[in-house]
DNA sequence: AAGTAGTTTAAACAAGCGTTTAAACTAACG
DNA sequence: CGTTAGTTTAAACGCTTGTTTAAACTACTT
C-alpha cells in the first residue's frame, strides 16, 4: 500500500477515537509505520490531512445520499422515517469501502463538529452543499407544515443527535452487550436512532407565545 | 476576588468555547491575571481544575434538579414535557449564580463529553448519581410502556441532542439574528429543544424484528 | 520585633508539538 | 551509464505544553 494511504487509514483511526486535536503526527507517522515528514510532503500539513480524511469519504458518501434523497422526494406522499431511513444504506456501503468505514465516518462527523471551532461545518457546507439542499427538500415534503424557523431549529438537534450517539457508539455498543447482553453493530445503533429523531423532528408544532 | 475563584472564572469561560484540551494553563491564568504557577499551587494539575469547575456546577445544580424530578413523580399522570420542562428552572437558576452560567455549564457538559475520552461521564455517573436515578424514574412513571433498553437508548439520544445543541448555542444564537432577525437567549434554546427531545423519547415503540 | 504559615512570583524544566531542512535512496528515461 | 524526478529518511528547528523550583512577599501570631 502507498505511503499516502497508509497515512490516511492511520490518521483516520486515530482522529475518529482521540480527535484531531488529541491526535499527534508523531502517532499517525507512527500507527502507519512511515517517517514523520512523510505527512508534510504528502499532505503539506496538518489540517490539510484532516481534508483529506473528510474528503475521502464524502466523495464516496456524497452522490449515494443525494441521490437517496432525491428518491424519498419521489415518493406520493413520503413520510419522516423514509427521509432518515434514506440514509441507512448510503451509510452502510461506507463498511464495505472500508472497514468499520460507517463507524470511523460518523465518529470523525462528531469530531469536526466539536474540535476546531466550527471549521468541519464550513467544510461540508461550503464543499458538499448537495446533500443538504436535498435533504431539506425531502423533509419539507414529508411535513409541510413545519415553518422554516422550526425546521432550521429540528435538523440541527437531529444533527446534535446523530452525530453525539455516533461519535460514542463504541461505548454505547460495549453497554448494551454488558447491561442486555446484546451483540450489536453499528447498524443496529442507526436503527435505533431512526425513531428517535423522526418523532423529534414531527413533533408537533409548538403553539405561539 | 481570590486568586482560586479568578482562576476558576476564567478557566470556565475558556473551556466553554475551545475545549479542555484546547485551552492551555497560560491562556487561562493570563485572561485571570494571575501567575502561571498559581494553577498548581491552588488546583494541583490541569486536571483537577477541571473537575473543580464541573464541581462548582454540579453541587448548584444537582440538589435543585432532583428535587425537581422528584415533585414530577408527584404528579398522578405526568407525561415527558412535564419531565424535561423540570430542567429549565433549575438550569436557568444557573444565570443568577454567575453570568451566562446557564450556557457555560451546558457548553461545558458537551466538552466533557466529547474531549477527554469519557472521563466526564465517569465523573458525572459516579459523583452525581442521584440526578440520574431520579431522571429515568420520572420518565418511567411518564412513558410506563418503555423498555429499560430502549428507555438507555433514548435517553442516551436525548443526552446527545441537549449537549450538542448547547455546545453550539451560540452559533445557533447568531444564525437565528442573521436568517430570521430574532434575538434569542438561551432560554429560548432551551424551551425550543424540549419539544423534540419529549417526542423523541416519546416515539412509539419499534415493532420487534 | 522576630518568626512563621500562606501565597505569589519569575524562571527554568523536560517533553511534546507541527514543520523544515538537506542528504540519502529509488526507479525510470534518454 | 548518467541524469533526473520522486520519495524517504534522520535530524534539527522554534515553539508551546504542564509542571516544578526556590526566592520574594504578605499578614498574622508569639
Amino acid at each position: 500500500m502507498s505511503t499516502k494511504n497508509k497515512i490516511l487509514d492511520a490518521a483516520e483511526s486515530l482522529f475518529a477515537n482521540k480527535g484531531f486535536n488529541g491526535t499527534s503526527l508523531r502517532e499517525i507517522t507512527g500507527q502507519a509505520d512511515v517517517n514523520l515528514a512523510a505527512v508534510n510532503y504528502h499532505f503539506g500539513s496538518k489540517k490539510e490531512l484532516i481534508k483529506a480524511v473528510m474528503s475521502r469519504y464524502m466523495n464516496e458518501l456524497s452522490p449515494r445520499l443525494e441521490s437517496a434523497l432525491r428518491q424519498v422526494c419521489e415518493i406520493e406522499a413520503p413520510n419522516l422515517i423514509d427521509v432518515f431511513s434514506a440514509f441507512i444504506d448510503p451509510l452502510l456501503s461506507l463498511n464495505k469501502f472500508k472497514d468499520n468505514g460507517t463507524s470511523n465516518f460518523l465518529q470523525l462527523l462528531g469530531r469536526g463538529y466539536t474540535d476546531s471551532q466550527g471549521f468541519l461545518r464550513w467544510f461540508l457546507t461550503t464543499q458538499y452543499p448537495g446533500v443538504i439542499d436535498n435533504f431539506v427538500l425531502a423533509v419539507q415534503k414529508s411535513y409541510p407544515e413545519l415553518s422554516a424557523e422550526e425546521m432550521f431549529w429540528r435538523l440541527h438537534f437531529t444533527m446534535g443527535t446523530v452525530v453525539f450517539t455516533m461519535s460514542s457508539s463504541d461505548a454505547l455498543i460495549d453497554i448494551a452487550k454488558s447491561d442486555f447482553d446484546r451483540d450489536l453493530q453499528i447498524s443496529d445503533v442507526i436503527r435505533n436512532v431512526i425513531p428517535y429523531v423522526a418523532a423529534g423532528v414531527g413533533a408537533p408544532m409548538p403553539l405561539k407565545r
